[in-house]
DNA sequence: ACCCAATCGTCACACGGTTGTCACCTGATT
DNA sequence: AATCAGGTGACAACCGTGTGACGATTGGGT
């Protein structure tokens, strides 16, 4: 049984460039080019995943966003937003659309299908990523976006916060340092490696003793041990 | 069962010389001197793999690439592209074309086969590589970036890591100093070959007794053994 | 509109670990 | 015995990371 997903954009170049990667990678994919067509067609046909792009004549992406979360039967498909401006991100994410991922044109190939399938491997397992992490003394409360040590809340920047909690819900795995950037920050960043440092530094003099949990690998790159 | 290989080149010196070598290793070869012809071959024969130049007449290398890959049954083909100029080598591995590896003018026999070698055994396995390598109480843990022995962690360098999982990953399997000098290090690395035999020797020293695992052959190169 | 504080990305510098190489030695092969 | 391949010890150069500082930008408060 193929996974279905919804493809909405008016650009017949995209359309095809994303349909084609789509299929090739074994999905069933269906096709909009505007809001009035996208609503119809993800509420009859219910797909796993909608990809819709923001920019629309008409209706705008933002718009079907919601309108697709107040029906019921379309209200908890997962959506991938495809966006040309780095600024509507905040707004993409924000709780008031509540989509699930974002896009930056223009994007590869590759990217998508990471995206899709990463969306759609949590979706299926019907698992949420967990609201807190804990380690021993350590707490991340990640839709509070709090740390804190015994209790202790730890006062942090945006940057810091989404850094060790990156880290921290792959603990024990190293990451590189283009994985941080392109996780943490932005993706495809132009952003030097080095940065990286900089802001472990400073995450770990914040936390004091709890840095005893992010291990430097030499040559390689950073990691959270428990 | 030959795995054929498509060699796509408008002079006759080089497809010579590489038809040669190839078929010498085992492979069944097939040419084509310009674009037409290349991507009919590609689609009636679909090869194993496709060698193509950049610089050809009328439709260049970077065509017949994104040509290819829009075709549904040349998509998956890995390419390696031929070129002259080391500056092009960015947009050749670049996402948008989707070359799997790259040769710069002019290059051995020696080492067409290789990356020919390294290419097609990528392919054909196509199983995603294991993320632990577990041997007696040797335990080698890739994403963790650990080595443990009896459950006790190994500390050991970045390249160091590297080599023993390289070596491990192909178990049973002698690999050439040269072989090593490439996969562990980068491509084309000028560095004597003896340098991989004091890796070696750091590397017995840091395992102990788990160095019982690691040979060597004399006059041929390394090998661990299970 | 202005200012101030906070945050962020970059750079230069320092230090210690890592790395590549050489010379020499040992043991095997001829 | 001579030769050759690989092991070993030593060492200098280099690289990777930590660190302090600085300018740019942002956002909030007056």
């Amino acid at each position: 049984m193929k996974l279905r997903i919804l493809v909405v954009d008016d650009e017949p170049d995209i359309i095809e460039l994303v349909e084609f990667n789509l299929k090739q990678a074994g999905y069933a994919v269906t096709t909009a080019a505007d809001g009035a067509e996208a609503l119809k067609k993800a509420r009859t046909q219910t797909p796993d995943l909608i990809i819709l792009d923001v920019m629309l004549p008409e209706m705008d992406g933002f718009e079907i966003c919601k309108a697709l979360r107040l029906d019921a039967a379309t209200a908890k498909v997962p959506i991938i937003m495809l966006t040309a401006k780095a600024a509507e991100i905040d707004r993409v994410l924000g709780l008031e659309l509540g989509a699930d991922d974002y896009l930056t044109k223009p994007f590869s190939p590759r990217e998508l299908l990471l995206r899709v399938k990463k969306i759609l491997a949590r979706f299926q397992t019907e698992e949420k990523p967990k609201e807190q992490l804990r380690f021993g003394d350590l707490l991340i409360d990640l839709p509070r976006h709090i740390v804190s040590w015994k209790n202790k809340p730890i006062e942090m920047t945006a940057t810091e916060f989404k850094l060790i909690t990156v880290l921290a819900q792959r603990a024990g795995r190293v990451q590189s340092r283009d994985q941080l950037l392109r996780d943490v920050w932005e993706y495809d960043s132009l952003i030097d490696t080095r940065t990286v440092d900089t802001h472990m530094r400073r995450l770990r003099e914040k936390i004091g003793p709890a840095s005893k949990h992010l291990d430097t690998v030499r040559g390689v790159g950073y990691r959270f041990v428990e």
